[in-house]
DNA sequence: CTGAATCCACCTAGATACTG
DNA sequence: CAGTATCTAGGTGGATTCAG
């Protein structure tokens, strides 16, 4: 490390930006904010989880619990039966994460148009 | 399009989170959030913009700038000038987006600590 | 039922070199 | 200055198979 470089507090002006794309990180996958949307109303075992998720594989229902699990968004329960039963629900931390998520929302409500417009324009052009 | 398929107004309960996910697909990448986070103040010119980012490559910041251009995002100026000269600002519905993403950071300030604390003792186990 | 393991196709994004 | 073109390594996610 060399000594002039030594602190870099804000490398650029996103200052903020750090801290979203933290959370890009965490629930900006392809898989996750389906996961927490379908768990919003309470626990759902394995399979139901992904009747539930159209589209989902099975190994990608693991990995994306899992992580989910690491970061204290999604609990799991086990329960030792034969066969045995698999249970997920949201956290507290998890449950939160709706309401910004449910601001993103309303913005793509609010700009759908907007966007496909945009969109429309500068594919004519 | 087979007459049969022809509605699937919500295929799972996940609803909402699609449009979620629309948006993620816009801005979830790698860079659109710091272009917009480095953009918040006014117009950039191509070569500041990538002073500003740091780590991003020429590639990737016009690939990205063509992106948020072509949702109605970012709005791009050529001065047709020698050297020519480029400016890139938000739009009014870039600049809307600033709040939801905003609503984002919050929740990550607030739960930074929370998540890191369940990796922790998720790793240990 | 709830996974883990493996193989593979695709996409993202970095490095580099070149252009008007 | 503001890009474009090409090549490539690495990551993401789907399909399939096996296991407790």
């Amino acid at each position: 490390m060399t000594p002039g470089d030594m602190d870099f507090p804000t490398p650029h002006p996103a200052g903020d930006c750090r801290m979203v794309r933290e959370i890009l990180d965490l629930v900006g996958d392809k898989w996750s904010l389906y996961i927490i949307a379908s768990l919003k109303d309470g626990p759902v075992r394995f399979n139901e989880l992904r009747r539930r998720i159209e589209g989902i594989s099975q190994r990608m229902l693991t990995i994306t619990l899992r992580g989910l699990e690491r970061d204290g968004l999604v609990k799991r329960t086990l329960f030792p039966t034969i066969p045995p039963r698999v249970d997920y629900e949201l956290t507290d931390v998890g449950r939160s994460l709706l309401e910004p998520v449910m601001a993103l929302t309303l913005w793509a409500n609010a700009n759908q148009l907007n966007i496909q417009h945009a969109r429309a324009i500068y594919d004519a052009g």
